[in-house]
DNA sequence: ACGCGGCTGCGGCATTTTGTCGCGTGCGAC
DNA sequence: GTCGCACGCGACAAAATGCCGCAGCCGCGT
């Protein structure tokens, strides 16, 4: 049984929010840290079992403490997080030892599947629906939006994107979604 | 040391071949297959200790062999090459045990490092840049392919998209990476 | 005050990319 | 054999996007 929380370490303070308070809410006592010493800190007092990390800590590499969360433990599970995915960081973080490496934005179920995924009693239910292309873009969008504090024009560089394009497509507000009908 | 050849297993005859060549070239017998049942025919023969195996094999994941290679050689090392990167499949071929994911188009030498480095490093800084709009899609879209093994249908319909939108975009084949403007 | 550079919103196209249909094929189940 | 399902692909209209340009606002250095 874990005895530590689940440590989540994000320096995004409100996604890392958002993700203790999922984990709580689903019974699963969550710790959150923004910054690798404290991170080092919790996990000098109670290793924890599971783990989310995000890569980008303010700069340094969350990778570097996959190996210090898997010496403090050996059977620690480390699920890895990124705004800014890289195929090569992707394959160091499971080289080091991650059990998963997942792209910002992600639904909670995913990481809670991919925590879990080593638990043949749990049932992996990929049956979760997948966020839409559309829903995942509109989620990134405003992801990099509030990174760039509204300014339009430096998100739509930063995204590689048109500007105008952008633009429109803050227009349209995202409130059709499809139920996807048939209820089955 | 090697005493089977290095063994390529890459459906485009091409590309197979110019390996094979570069790899004798340097003094490195190499051994080209172009289908899964050629490659176990080769490896009950002989296991190779060195494999360099590309993950769209005519339709099949090359994925699938990964195990079976590990299987008949315990200290088998094994290079994953794509046409069609995404982090999703890199994950994948590590955790089954691959020793690197390389995206094509890819020098020979990093074939080569890649085989012979054992021991990755870990870097600090990652570069931070948004994964753009199309990025993420694709990424997304081979989490949600890989989870529904493969099957173009039943992802479109996860997806919410037709299936017809989905195949033309996974007949695109262009790397989705844009050229990271600026850096910061 | 004035010019400069940056951001915003928006109006038009010309291009691309989609949504949709339909057709033919292969495969496994009944 | 027939049915259901998946695949690949051609075709075409509808929508989205790329790419102009223009005008208004702001803050800034001269």
């Amino acid at each position: 049984m874990t005895t530590a929380p689940i440590l989540i370490i994000d320096d995004d303070a409100t996604f890392n929010a958002v993700l203790v308070r999922a984990f709580v809410r689903r019974g699963m006592p969550a710790r959150g840290v923004t910054s690798p010493d404290e991170a080092r800190a919790v996990i000098r007092q109670a290793a924890p079992e599971l783990v989310v990390l995000d890569l980008n800590l303010a700069g340094t590499s969350g990778l570097t403490l996959i190996p210090e969360l898997l010496a403090a433990r050996q059977d620690c599970r480390i699920v890895v997080l990124t705004g800014y995915a890289s195929i090569a960081t992707a394959v160091e973080a499971i080289k080091l030892g991650a059990m998963q490496y997942l792209a910002k934005p992600v639904e909670i179920d995913a990481i809670l599947a991919a925590l879990e995924d080593a638990t043949p009693e749990i049932e992996g239910a990929i049956t979760a629906e997948p966020m839409s292309v559309s829903r995942l873009e509109w989620e990134h969008i405003q992801r990099i939006l509030q990174a760039n504090e509204g300014n339009i024009s430096a998100t739509a560089r930063a995204l590689q994107m048109h500007r105008r394009t952008l633009q429109r497509k803050l227009g349209k507000r995202p409130s059709p979604f499809a139920p996807l009908a048939g209820g089955s």
